[in-house]
DNA sequence: ACCTATTGATAACT
DNA sequence: TAGTTATCAATAGGT
């Protein structure tokens, strides 16, 4: 949709990929979120790059405490019970079906219809929440790895004061900081961060 | 993006927010499906109406990232219970959904549809039944009818000649048939009920 | 569902 | 990565 028009099909150039996925990304962000509030529907929009990345877009989070609030209210009225609890939920599985009337499956139906809307709501919010959750959790990693990336640099330059003051190094056991020990990764070649809004990198 | 610039906000005129739903959805899954295609990503996108529905797309294998995903992160919390009959019927309902897992919320949504498949095939085996039944009643109803108006006929000659012999012609009312008052029933009020193709609506 | 004037998205370039 | 712009694509309102 621009200069030129373009095939749908992969994109080789890697750099032009990821200017493409950049701008697209965003455009189908701000559709899903224009989808969401016109119709006042529930979008959830979940991308990984190919690098590992994840954003994520969700209409509902303000939404699943009004859905709380009115699944717990629906608690406290409901005094219906014609059949038994076992008959009713062997109904409901679908089962013992022949002595009911075409009413009394038409209530069913019902019945199952609305859980089965509520099961696929919830469903749908409990996989959003869980991105989310993951998110929070990468971010919560990636700064505790900024930090002890840092502790490590500082140990090495330690390291090589002890070394300068004299040339033999105890070899031993005698280490001082516990969790700093398992550090000597640094081999971790992605740094940019680019981090726009919504990223997450998942190692 | 059209004849007029419009907000994005809520349309509160029903059909045309349907008609943007429509429109505004497909285009959207086009975007996200060339998304995934020009930058090789994995996009995975929910949509939940608001009578419902459920819409989704995804690239490739979405849903095994996010159940991965999922999974593993589960295992950092949840205590988790066994759930007792009257929880059970509950969930079945739609209700207290919050402590389930989405592993437990898929397989009561599996059990409400094989429950609710079985009950509109329940439905209509017995609406099949009725209408049989009042197929063959209609059949009895009409070779009834035939032989009465036989008879009416005969009658009505009778009639004639008894009137040939004297002007004064009874006009008697007497109904036979016993079974013609039971046909009125069928009082089904259910209403449009848009959604739904797997159900069957008597008039 | 189809049409089309208009707005919106974006490919190529800087 | 951000900004510009010519062009293509999506779509709002109407039929």
């Amino acid at each position: 949709m621009a200069r030129e028009k373009i095939q749908i099909k992969k994109i080789h150039n890697s750099t032009a990929r990821q200017v493409t996925f950049s701008k697209r990304r965003r455009g189908l962000f701000k559709k899903a979120e224009e989808l969401a509030v016109l119709c006042d529907v529930d979008v959830g929009l979940i991308i990984f790059s190919s690098t590992g990345k994840l954003f994520h877009f969700s209409s509902s989070s303000m939404k699943q405490i009004i859905d709380k609030q009115i699944t717990h209210s629906k608690n406290t009225s409901k005094p219906d019970q014609p059949s038994s609890s076992a008959d009713l939920q062997r109904n409901m599985r679908g089962e013992d079906l022949q002595g009911l009337t075409i009413e009394e499956l038409q209530k069913l139906e019902k019945t199952l219809e609305i859980g089965l809307r509520r099961i696929l709501h919830r469903k749908a919010e409990q996989i959003m929440e869980q991105i989310d959750d993951l998110q929070k959790k990468g971010l919560q990693l990636m700064e505790e790895n900024t930090l002890l990336r840092q502790q490590a640099i500082e140990m090495s330059k330690m390291g090589k004061e002890v070394a300068a003051e004299s040339v033999n190094v105890v070899h031993g056991d005698g280490q001082s900081s516990d969790s700093v020990t398992n550090l000597s990764n640094s081999g971790n070649p992605r740094e940019n961060d680019d981090s726009s809004d919504t990223s997450l990198t998942l190692g």
